[in-house]
DNA sequence: TTAGGCCTGCAC
DNA sequence: GTGCAGGCCTAA
């Protein structure tokens, strides 16, 4: 399940390998999986790949002459580089083959994801990012979340919507909480602004150290070059209920916060323990 | 604010 | 065979 780190991982990948090339041809395997169109996937070919930009989990590659494709990996989405177009992996939608014989391959079985074409960079940004999503949670800081003192929202609830920070998803949240002694049902209204910024610190040490490697493979996770994220193993608590807390020894409980799996340690995120100082 | 739907693979 | 996993949008 890609979260930021992961697409940064994939963006990185797809920086060193295809940034400048031409693209030669698309091919679309299913139509479906391209959720708009103000301009049809084919016409990328001949348009240079000039830049490609991340907002929370959402990649944004920009074109010359002008265009943008914008893509959401959903939960099982990949994007793989291949030397070839004609083998073609299951559950692969769409096909775009550039200069150098390289050909990025998108694949996502669940189909949670999908790609988006624009017109201009422009059309995209405010398809995507105003209104819809917040900072980008590796630029995130304390003052972004200083409307938290007003708010009736839970932290969990609150770290999950996109709206309010762009990027994070059950994992890091899950870790985040667990650096910062949170409960995820905390209200937000009350933690005071030294716990803000400690969550703050928190969520961008989680997620600069699952990107120095190279994110979280649980299962589906590959970054384009096919490569697993190895962050999986330095996990604290996500997926680890019922073993002991590495900071306390106390075992991990699992529960669920807005029908999500949700693991904490009960003595160190202690609903009274809010504000405590992190480790 | 919360539940349901989308979709598939995998564990049980 | 059943249920669960989950990001994100829509609807009640």
């Amino acid at each position: 399940m890609p979260e930021l780190p992961e697409v940064e991982s994939v963006r990185r990948n797809l920086m060193d390998s295809v940034l400048g090339c031409r693209i030669e041809s698309v091919r679309v395997v299913r139509a479906d999986y391209l959720r708009h169109q103000a301009l049809p996937v084919s016409q990328l070919a001949g348009r240079k790949l000039c830049s490609i930009d991340r907002h929370g989990k959402r990649l944004f590659w920009y074109f010359a002459p002008a265009a943008c494709m914008t893509t959401h990996l959903g939960m099982s989405g990949r994007i793989t580089l291949l030397p070839s177009s004609e083998i073609i992996l299951a559950h692969t939608h769409l096909i775009i083959s550039v200069e150098g014989s390289i050909h990025l391959h998108f694949s996502d079985p669940r189909r949670f994801g999908g790609i988006w074409l624009y017109a201009s960079g422009e059309d995209a940004v405010r398809a995507h990012i105003h209104g819809r999503m917040g900072v980008d949670a590796l630029n995130l800081r304390p003052e972004d979340l200083s409307s938290w003192r007003r708010k009736k929202t839970r932290l969990k609830p609150e770290l999950l919507n996109q709206k309010t920070i762009a990027g994070l998803g059950n994992i890091y949240i899950d870790e985040a909480l667990w650096m910062a002694r949170l409960h995820p049902l905390q209200k937000v209204s009350r933690l005071s602004s030294g716990s803000r910024a400690e969550l703050v610190c928190c969520i961008k040490r989680v997620l600069n150290a699952s990107l120095r490697h190279g994110g979280t493979t649980l299962r589906d996770y590959r970054d384009a070059k096919a490569n697993r994220g190895t962050f999986a193993r330095r996990l604290a608590v996500y997926g680890k209920a019922g073993k002991p807390c590495r900071r306390c020894g106390e075992a991990l409980r699992g529960l669920l916060v807005m029908q999500r799996s949700t693991v904490i340690c009960p003595k160190c995120q202690s609903r009274k323990n809010q504000g405590a100082k992190a480790q």
